[in-house]
DNA sequence: GTGTGTGCAAAAGGTTTGCAAGAAA
DNA sequence: TTTCTTGCAAACCTTTTGCACACAC
């Protein structure tokens, strides 16, 4: 979903209905330059921030599911303790600090492509996800 | 830790106590000749069909987050849900089959080696993991 | 009016914690 | 005897669910 569309309409096209909280999530979402890596409880905030009104905790997880499977979002994988959104859907691979806990991005170009030489019967590659965790120099590996 | 040794004295050496619980848990880890990848909840169903006695979940937890953490046992990010891990150590990566929820090892040669050509500033690469989700061929995406 | 979406609270599922009893050193 | 480990139950945290009410169409 790009930014500064008329997300109304957006919603709509891919047969969402367009209500207060849904458009009001796509603008913390996706009115902005940058990618926005977070989790739930980043983003509840966010909305509170941002909002004199809350919207219910069901609400947001309601409604990132549902941005996940109309591919708005991707969801990536870093531990068990929480889901991570990522409102960049396209194929691209990530950082992780381990210090910060916070993603970044790999642009095009900065990972080699992957070279599968192995084919497993019967099943299709859905994705390949490349996670390079990082942390700071000066400490002790986790 | 190898197969067909004598746990007793390999935790001893890395300093955990042989405990009764612990060598069991060694022995069903890691007296086998193929990886072995596990969930908390796999193991514990290991546990109750090897043995007569049963070992508490806080134990099974305590046991594999301190072979964690003295390298014997690596934990792999698939999704959320809850925590994999893997009794292979070395560095390699995964295939992951979403329709058996099953983890695949990736050997030697079946992925290129990865280039990345990013630093991160005052952060050092802890480690790199690829995990390739595969899935039956006529089944919609997820 | 009909069908969806929201919000609350309760429940679920995996994981962690506190503490008393037990085992290893 | 001292220290570490176990086991249980309770607590915790994230996520899901059930259901009544409200909103979009």
């Amino acid at each position: 979903m790009s930014k500064n569309c008329n997300f109304i309409e957006k919603l709509r096209e891919t047969g969402l209905r367009p209500t207060k909280q849904r458009v009001k999530i796509c603008e913390i979402l996706f009115n902005r330059e940058k990618t926005f890596h977070f989790t739930i409880n980043d983003l509840e905030k966010k909305i509170s921030e941002d909002l004199n009104e809350k919207i219910s905790l069901a609400t947001i997880y309601n409604t990132v599911h549902a941005f996940k499977k109309k591919g708005y979002l991707k969801e990536i994988s870093i531990n068990s303790d929480k889901s991570y959104f990522d409102t960049n859907t396209s194929s691209h691979h990530h950082f992780y600090d381990e210090d910060t806990h916070k993603l970044i991005d790999c642009n095009e170009g900065e990972i080699g492509s992957i070279n599968v030489n192995r084919n497993i019967t019967g099943k299709k590659i859905k994705s390949i996800e490349v996670l390079i965790r990082v942390a700071s120099d000066n400490q002790n590996q986790k």
